[in-house]
DNA sequence: TAATGGATGTTCT
DNA sequence: GAACATCCATTAT
């Protein structure tokens, strides 16, 4: 069962804590690849330094910008796509980063993709993890709500969930908003500093 | 096991 | 021209 648009229409911390559990799919020429996700990020825009929406709308992020529900897909540091899911209405910036997922269907795939065999590493960190499903920039504003190429399918349980600051930014390190499968060992690596339950 | 630094290209000042 | 929502191999402890 596919995640609905209303999913994706709220404050994007609540979204990137209840992606925690949800399936992510790909499809390359009729293969499919899918994997849980076990570790994300929110950032939202004016009021969060650490975004890249902070300093307003520009060419490269204006997705975030746009309906909830599509793909961010970025290029950083020369080497690593990142994908994001964008949140909140039409004219609010918000995405949530997916950080990792484990690896559920299509591991062979993966595996090639990715020229590693550990199953932990396969997708741990948000280069790894696009690098492994062939995600890249031909993806950016894909609507992952009717898209058959890139989607999000409902969860089967609950995780328990612990919650940190966000790897590898600067600024807003007050915003505890990474959250990951407490205990997962598919999640990539990065201090927690607040462990938390279920509700 | 922790710290360091190189690879690499796009974006924005 | 600097900074960058990274990853991994190499080096030091």
């Amino acid at each position: 069962m596919k995640l609905p648009r209303s999913f994706f229409e709220r404050y994007t911390p609540t979204v990137a804590r209840e992606l925690l559990g949800a399936k992510l799919v790909r499809v390359v020429s009729g293969t499919r690849m899918s994997g849980v996700i076990v570790e994300t990020e929110a950032y939202r825009g004016a009021r969060d330094p650490a975004s890249h929406a902070y300093r307003g709308m520009s060419r490269r992020n204006e997705v975030m910008f746009g309906r909830a529900g599509c793909a961010y897909v970025y290029f950083t540091m020369g080497m690593h796509h990142c994908l994001n899911i964008t949140t909140e209405r039409r004219g609010t910036a918000g995405a949530v980063l997916i950080r990792a997922v484990e690896p559920s269907e299509g591991i062979e795939e993966m595996r090639r993709n990715r020229g590693v065999e550990n199953l932990h590493r396969l997708a741990s960190g948000p280069g790894n993890l696009t690098k492994a499903l062939r995600i890249d920039r031909t993806l950016n504003g894909e609507d992952v709500v009717t898209s058959p190429k890139l989607f999000l399918e409902k969860g089967d349980q609950p995780l328990d969930v612990g919650i940190s600051t966000r790897v590898g930014v600067s600024g807003g390190e007050s915003f505890k908003w990474r959250f990951f499968a407490e205990g997962s060992p598919f999640v990539s690596k990065g201090k927690p500093s607040v462990p938390s339950q279920n509700p």
